[in-house]
DNA sequence: TTGTAGGCGTTATCAT
DNA sequence: ATGATAACGCCTACAA
């Protein structure tokens, strides 16, 4: 393993025959160093390629210019875009973002937390999946500070997320306005919240507009498409069927689509669907599937913006970020 | 700010009136401690909460137990996929992975592995999107292991990827054995070489099977949706007409069958399509996708262990893996 | 088996 | 404007 030395502030110091810590300050232009100096500084590094050790900068500076991230996937368009985002901001500020995957297990998040060298992260971004948030506060405590984007828990903290509330009024709204009486919720499963506004979007666009709420056309269950092709099916099997259904996401809003498809039941002439997300695969599927299209990647933007004020100007107030939605009306809600 | 005061070995060794050396042993269980003396310590660490300072760890011991990862995007099925497997081999041996995003662009690449702190990565994980590849040799001759995935640069190094010629050559013969006879390719730009790779094996189909190569029927451009969707139009005007296209990836297959769609051209029956990735929309799109799947995930668990075991046991000699893909065949290239 | 001392690369404090 | 020196938290000889 011969190995190329990595250069040091010490090997510039001695060959330009001055104290490291000019060569320190030269490096990062404090106000108090020679001009000339400086630049000979600067010239030498760059002929040896020096990079600076972040690790001895953070140990003795106690910032390590890493932020963490933590979130149940990364396989789907939102958490993807999201982290893009978070990346590109993160990266303009001499930040490097390290990626934690809970796979939407608790059991793996609090792991994860629990194993987490504080001291090799300067914050924390997290989309939650645990209803509790004992582990995210006992990091918190520690004084690292935490914002939640998406997944938001039940915890006092710094927040961005997409208006899942309006967002939703909205889509069954749309619902509303093109014929549609039976609407169903095929829901996410409950502890979440962003679930539940979504969930009280609906409710409440139901309630003004004079619906009668009914329980059985409001499911709970997973994310997944094949839970929205479960949910769907189960919703054909009432007595009184729905002729329109808002799903919690995309996926499910698609694994509708298909148990309506197999069942050979005309999307939007006989029964509406509408998404949440915007997730690129809604304008490419036959029929193109109304949606509600998620910030996504302003979220990530945000959510770090947010995560490096808290770090540079030491304020301790959570602060919440509410982005708003867009909907995104398609072939799935038109009846004719 | 009052903070928490991140507990350190001091503070055990403190509590415990024993040396900080000790504390450091017991932790690492060392062979030469006392069992009593670990339990101990080991007892009011996790009283103390105590976490290790990987940036103090790391920078005794020269290692950081961070895996750079450069990928031109993550925002598709294919390098979220690769990602999550990367992490979680990652996680499981102790190691935290850095996600850098050049967006495609070479320049951004380039700067990227310019800015990097050399000291703060055990190793780097590289899918290129640069024709050259000195930028990433400057960085392997300071000693940092580089494994390439994917999209594997002209440089003698470890890489891992897929088939990308047996997969495309199967995907071509499928075509053939169809009874398709003007197969058209939609490439990627020219330069990549696992583009270069799918094209010869589409090249070789063609040979074995005594067909003719016409240039006009193989069109190099981008990666999305809409260069597929340009190319094929473009094809579409040629005095010979192409009755099927072999996509270089998902992306462009679909872009295909939207100018088919555009034009009334029956996907299947009249003009074959075929794709590669195995993105999960072709099983959702109408009609369905035949492609190539890419064995993603495991592509990132093996260049992640690859990499560790260049970390691990000092291998300098670089290694090759390569996957092999699976002709997943739909609707899409159904003639009646 | 345990403790002492020096060092990893950098920054910060105090002199000069 | 510059230099010496002591941290930062941990590891690792070496000594006891």
């Amino acid at each position: 393993m011969s190995i190329a030395q990595l250069i040091t502030i010490k090997d510039i110091a001695r060959e330009l025959n001055i104290s490291v810590s000019t060569v320190s300050r030269a490096l990062r232009d404090a106000y108090d160093v020679n001009p000339d100096t400086k630049s000979k500084v600067l010239k030498k590094a760059a002929e040896l390629q020096y990079r600076p050790n972040y690790n001895a900068r953070g140990l003795s500076q106690g910032k390590t210019h890493n932020i963490g991230i933590v979130l149940p996937f990364i396989t789907n368009y939102y958490f993807s875009t999201v982290i893009t985002g978070i990346q590109k901001t993160a990266y303009m500020h001499g930040y490097n973002i390290i990626l934690f995957v809970s796979d939407d297990s608790p059991d793996r998040e609090i792991d994860i937390l629990r194993a987490l060298s504080l001291s090799s992260l300067d914050g924390i971004l997290i989309s939650t999946c645990c209803d509790s948030a004992e582990h995210i506060r006992e990091i918190a405590d520690h004084g690292i500070p935490v914002v939640f984007f998406d997944r938001t828990g039940n915890i006092n903290g710094s927040k961005v997320m997409q208006d899942d509330y309006n967002g939703a009024y909205e889509a069954t709204l749309h619902l509303i306005r093109q014929g549609y009486k039976n609407i169903a919720h095929i829901a996410g499963p409950k502890g979440q919240r962003f679930t539940e506004n979504r969930l009280n979007g609906y409710k409440d666009a139901f309630k003004v507009h004079g619906f009668p709420l009914r329980e059985e056309w409001i499911i709970h269950s997973g994310f997944s498409q094949e839970c929205g092709q479960r949910d769907t099916s189960q919703l054909l099997e009432l007595s009184e069927k729905p002729d329109a259904i808002f799903a919690v996401n995309d996926r499910k809003a698609i694994g509708a689509m298909l148990a309506l498809k197999e069942k050979n039941i005309a999307i939007g002439r006989e029964v509406g669907v509408v998404g949440f997300t915007n997730d690129p695969i809604s304008s490419l599927i036959s029929p193109t599937l109304t949606t509600v299209a998620e910030p996504a990647f302003e979220i990530g933007c945000i959510s770090c913006e947010l995560l490096l004020k808290h770090l540079h100007t030491g304020m301790k107030e959570p602060q919440e970020v509410i982005l708003p939605g867009e909907l995104i009306v398609r072939e799935s809600t038109q009846r004719s």
